[in-house]
DNA sequence: ATGAAAGCGCTAACAG
DNA sequence: CTGTTAGCGCTTTCAT
């Protein structure tokens, strides 16, 4: 009952839990009970329960049973990386996020930690902070200890990636780079949903909040907003670039205003979120004088006042799709290079509505 | 430029970005670099490059030099499971987290894994899903190949709790468990605040609304609020419980106003902004009729209108401490099991206001 | 100060 | 079907 700690820094925020309850079938455990203590214990050899575990049909019935019984009974756990060791196996994944801080990336890495679990391979984390240089660093560090990697929202250059491509098995989720396996996003056509969905509501001119000039979607959400807009006779106004988060969105909002537009497409939803609260400030009402459209459908979308029409990028099943591609070129049945890309969706919600009537 | 994957489930939500640009040293890799053609190329043994790279005081500053040259050029980066091998330590940390997609744990994950790769430590990550019988899994299949595990918000039993702590190094945060080396926040002196400044607003009668009940924090807290409520004259009923979420939360409005408090201290964030929803949607006012009361302070606290009056917890700083103390426990100046608690602070914003005259 | 040799725990030939 | 023999890449005595 200490009670210390004076610095405290960075971010807040809580969550917790307590006991469930599930009987544990009591295990002898010696502190590190190996390959050996099995053998010795079921009087057979070490390779022979390296087999009756791994392959099992490679030994008697009856000494199979024996030795899982034993097996069981000390708790028996192997030791993963001695097997990665000799099979250069290692059974273990690296999952490269830049910011896991940020709200679209924690729906991701879960998707992705879980389905890594499934085929029974565990994952390193590592957050770059957005910085090119911790990426290639943690990339190089984790390369020897892991199967494969899949990196999200690569921020690496040309030379890097080249370099990392060499270094393991790389799926890329959030970037095309050409002959590397990757897991897209299909931003053109959220887009696309976006501006047809304003054009319909009767908007003839709309803003769209640039992200961040480097940001590989940001240039397809861009691009799809400006050729979309044209092709269904909504002018479409770049305003920016602005970074990708609430705070910028609170500053995005009076160059809105400023632009005269009826509606407002964001880059993303944290942009969004931080234009609705600055609007609603400036006494400017959404959705009825101005519509707003954000892009990923966080979590907080929903939630916000009023409840935002985004476009809804599938990132949990993107990544599980990505471990998936990894698990694959690992099996071997390694056709070409697989770039999948997967679908968007528009949420219609409550941010958006005709144009007022002039 | 393929197009498929038709399963879409689960969660959805962007994010990305392009390269950034460094060069990089040009390496000669040759596949799998080990310590053997170090040797060979610096024409040593393998013992004196070891010893160069990791005992520089036992070798000549000259041979030094050329095995860490020849090191370099080779892009020699030594393979850390064989190295656990031998000397027992593996460089790898555990990390387990009931559902990263909480918003609550990005923080603290962000936190430990950063504060895991300065201290040149790797980290597993594993999302329990909120379930018991999945971490203690977990939680014997990290333990032979990390140092050392940091639990946060464990959902073990006690005698769980008994076998993983035999497991491995073990640190909880955000639960006390005697004997255990443990983070804590201050649940109870954050209720205190919230409660003091109910009071101090006028406020006489107010909801508790409470959390799941297995968890720990929850306990705190109620008894905290019901405990310091009645000492600073706020009377406290207790509505829920109350799942831990946004949609809880919409549900929860509902009893608070049939209640007739005039405030309302909620669980967490998440259930507060629902009652924020859901309170606008029946067009109760907050503050003016309704104050409300988060805790946690979640990022998303501050972007909900009104901004949310919240309980600000340091997770981010918790993550941290965690891997410290672990690091710590490794290092084996281990006094005894430490237990950590870090302060917490009342965020005062929009939602809070004195009750309305009546 | 340096090299040779012995394993860490495990799997994969290779014999029986 | 099962045991024996080699190592995987590295650190660490133990000699020299």
């Amino acid at each position: 009952v200490l009670k210390t700690f004076a610095e405290i820094c960075g971010g807040w925020a809580s969550e917790d839990g307590a006991g469930g309850s599930q009987a544990t079938g009591h295990r002898e455990r010696g502190v590190a009970v190996t390959i050996h203590q099995v053998a010795q214990a079921a009087k057979v050899s070490v390779s022979t329960v390296s087999r009756a575990l791994n392959a099992p049909d490679q030994v008697s019935p009856e000494t199979r049973r024996v030795v899982r019984e034993v097996a069981e009974r000390l708790g028996y756990q192997p030791n993963r990386a001695a097997r990665g060791l000799i099979s250069g196996r290692t059974g273990n994944l690296g999952l490269v996020v830049p910011d896991i801080a940020n709200p679209f990336f924690p729906p991701m890495v879960k998707a992705a930690q879980t389905r890594a679990q499934i085929a029974d391979y565990a994952v390193f984390l590592c957050d770059t902070d957005e910085d090119p240089h911790t990426e290639i660093r943690a990339l190089r560090t984790m390369a020897k200890q892991v199967d494969g990697v899949v990196v999200c929202s690569p921020r690496l250059n040309d030379e890097q990636t080249a370099e990392v491509v060499g270094l393991t098995k790389v799926v890329f989720l959030n970037r095309r780079v050409p002959g590397v396996p990757a897991v897209l996003m299909d931003n053109a056509d959220g887009m696309r949903q976006a501006v047809d969905h304003l054009a319909a509501l009767g908007h003839r001119r709309c803003a769209y909040l640039d992200g961040p000039r480097t940001s590989w979607s940001n240039q397809e959400r861009r691009n799809a907003a400006v050729r979309f807009g044209a092709q269904a006779g909504l002018e479409v106004v770049t305003l920016g670039p602005f970074a990708p988060r609430y705070e910028a969105g609170l500053h995005a909002a009076d160059p809105v205003i400023a632009a005269e537009v009826t509606a407002v497409l964001a880059y993303n939803d944290l942009l969004a979120l931080g234009v609705l609260t600055r609007l609603a400030a400036r006494g400017v009402r959404v959705p009825d004088q101005v519509s707003v459209v954000g892009f990923d459908d966080i979590a907080m979308a929903g939630m916000a006042a009023p409840p935002l029409t985004t476009v809804a990028v599938p990132s949990a099943a993107a990544g599980r799709a990505a471990v998936e591609a990894l698990l694959e070129m690992l099996a071997g049945d390694h056709t070409e290079p697989r770039v999948v890309e997967l679908p968007t969706q528009l949420m219609v919600r409550a941010s958006t509505s005709p144009p007022p009537a002039t």
